[in-house]
DNA sequence: TTGATACATCAAAATATTTTGATGTATAAT
DNA sequence: ATTATACATCAAAATATTTTGATGTATCAA
């Protein structure tokens, strides 16, 4: 049950699932399932600005979603397997609910 | 890999993850673990008035995350399982992605 | 049939997120 | 030193989401 997730897990599952809601940052991700990604790259992959990729980047890396690996003047993100994880963890405890009972609150 | 995934699924999960994005709306899901709620009963058990609720149950209903079934004046709400395996299916599909190679986009 | 309950829906206001274009910083090449 | 590249950050504008309070509809009980 989500009861079981501490208040701290809770608030980072929340990061994490904002993460997911905008459309461009799903495609940034889907990028990243590739392995590393520069901004250039996904400038080059995607017709989005600079600086709005930085924004999403930014929401992303808040959330914890992704790492980031600075190699001269480039900087490469990648998706951190701890996050994707705990976000399975949290789904698994979704799927598993008990759904038997036919009334929650009597 | 997400690529693999329809463009419809796609969409599907944008919305799907915009409903987990809300704090108020992971605190009804919440409560839909334990079973069928009404709106009555999360009325008592958050204190968020009922046009608000009424409010995230929609977004709720139209990303088909939930079901409803009337029942004279009430209407219980619960988490529909097809909606929670397909998020699972597509968080599996992140946490599965080839993460050896060190660059995408050579 | 009147009144109460459960919920949906609406328009306006409040609030939050996203986008844009400009500017700033660091690195590196000439 | 100067210039170019890669990216971050900023403030303003554009958009989108959320909240509120009012009103509407259906069901039920008296």
């Amino acid at each position: 049950m989500l009861k079981d997730i501490s208040k701290v897990k809770k608030e980072n599952i929340s990061k994490l699932m904002v993460s997911f809601s905008d459309p461009f940052r799903l495609e940034i991700i889907d990028l990243m399932m590739d392995g590393e990604v520069c901004v250039c790259d996904i400038m080059k992959l995607t017709n989005l600005s600079q600086s709005r990729i930085s924004y999403h980047i930014k929401i992303l890396k808040e959330a914890g979603l992704i790492s980031d690996r600075q190699e001269g003047r480039w900087v490469y993100y990648s998706l951190k397997k701890e996050a994707l994880f705990l976000i399975k963890e949290w789904i698994t405890s979704l799927t598993d609910y008990s759904s038997n009972k036919k009334r929650c609150c009597e």
